[in-house]
DNA sequence: TGGGCGGCT
DNA sequence: AGCCGCC
């Protein structure tokens, strides 16, 4: 019988800085997306004064004026590493981890008998706490989606104290079927809800009777999937996380809106030789890029305009200046003047196996000898950036103070993973 | 008023 | 290419 837990982070990047800023517990605290742009992650005591995920941050700007509540930018940093902390304690008490992301990881959980399953399930949820100190949940059910679900009941039902087993069959699971709400179900997303209501699936209990096979005619095979695992029926595989991406995107909003071509540029730039990077830790080559610009839609009083165009590389590369000179190509073709753009990126399309390459039959020496040169050049450009910090090597001039640097106005230390930013402890 | 991925139609 | 899903 398979069984498969989930571990989940309480208020992961919230619980990350109250690890190293005790002063935060029991207070309403937020942690703000990237350029501070909205809330991502919520204290319960947050969420208690009824903001939501999503929030803008110039929506409660007031109340963080007043001193009645806490913002932070995200240090995504720390909650990598306080992330690979939490797997390295799950690995050590369990049989193999799958990380599902940032703050998520399935744990196996075969092959314990079922009146082991939660004295397990208890040990994990007390030794991440004990060795990470970040609190967690954990779920676990005879499926991915059964156990997502488990642990949603375990975060919501105090009874549970923060840990839920779901035995294969079981009278609980129904009864926690029909108690969660259907948009709360793994891969139901407001649109699905919408459409199943049309049909008389109101629950997951609803969704969880229904024929799969009518479910896949009329919606799709993912939802048909879901269905089946409602019913403890395992069909879905974990994206291995050491497969290579098949897209790479980098995107930014610029700081303000902007209308200069240089900024624009500079910004398009940026995004480029990131995702180069990107490409080569993964060992690929792309066949083609992506450059769009998007105005900001919730300016009804600006004029709108979000083009995108996709060029082909002449051939397959992860040559940052091959990249830039597409990007740059493409910019060029979609940059209008007369508007103000809210965002811009690159993205890369395509993706092969750079080992895997085969030699197109243009192929001569001389660009043999091209390809070496730009192996060792790349190389160099990584391994620098690498030792001494990102940006320390790159193509272009800099431009300090331009427009699309990040906004992060209220970041903690990364205490964990920059020597000259420990935290100071006083005994 | 985020950023970045996958999958299906 | 566009939509939807996830976090």
């Amino acid at each position: 019988m398979t069984m498969i837990g989930l571990v989940d982070c309480n208020s992961f990047y919230v619980s990350c800085e109250r690890v190293f800023q005790p002063r935060f517990l029991g207070l309403p605290v937020g942690v703000m997306s990237n350029n501070d742009g909205c809330v991502i992650a919520l204290s319960n005591e947050l969420k208690a004064l009824g903001i939501k995920m999503g929030t803008p941050a110039f929506e409660i700007q007031h109340l963080v004026r007043q001193g009645r509540i806490h913002l932070l930018s995200s240090n995504y940093e720390l909650y990598g590493d306080m992330s690979a902390r939490v797997q390295e304690v799950l690995e050590e008490y369990s049989a193999g981890v799958e990380p599902y992301s940032i703050d998520e990881m399935f744990v196996r959980f075969d092959g314990f008998a079922k009146d082991q399953r939660l004295k397990h399930a208890r040990q994990l949820h007390r030794k991440v706490r004990q060795f990470t100190g970040i609190p967690v949940c954990v779920g676990v059910a005879p499926t991915r989606t059964l156990a997502k679900l488990a642990n949603r009941a375990a975060k919501k039902i105090p009874t549970y104290q923060g840990v839920c087993v779901l035995h294969p069959d079981s009278r609980e699971t129904q009864v926690l079927l029909k108690k969660i709400e259907l948009g709360d179900v793994w891969g139901v997303g407001r649109r699905l809800v919408e459409r199943l209501a049309v049909i008389g699936i109101k629950s997951a209990w609803d969704l969880a009777q229904a024929d799969p096979k009518r479910i896949r005619r009329q919606f799709s095979v993912t939802l048909e999937r879901t269905t089946l695992e409602l019913r403890g029926i395992p069909c879905i595989e974990m994206n291995d996380f050491h497969e290579p991406r098949q897209r790479i995107m980098t995107s930014r909003s610029f700081g303000k809106l902007t209308g200069d071509m240089s900024e624009i540029r500079e910004a398009i730039r940026q995004h480029g030789q990131r995702g180069a990077e990107k490409l080569r830790s993964q060992n690929s080559l792309a066949r083609a890029v992506l450059v769009f610009l998007k105005t900001n839609p919730f300016r009804q009083d600006l004029p709108q305009y979000s083009p995108s165009l996709i060029l082909e590389l002449p051939r397959p590369t992860n040559d940052s200046r091959a990249i830039l000179s597409a990007t740059g190509q493409a910019l060029q073709r979609i940059y209008r003047k007369g508007y103000l753009y809210q965002k811009g990126g690159v993205m890369l399309l395509d993706l092969i196996d750079a080992g895997r390459q085969q030699l197109s039959l243009f192929d001569t020496p001389q660009s043999d000898a091209d390809r070496q040169r730009s192996e060792k050049l790349m190389g160099v450009m990584d391994e620098l950036n690498r030792r001494m910090g990102r940006s320390t090597v790159t193509l272009g001039r800099p431009s300090p103070g331009a427009a699309w640097h990040l906004r992060c106005a209220n970041r903690s230390a990364r205490y964990t993973t920059r020597w000259d930013e420990l935290p100071i402890v006083r005994v």
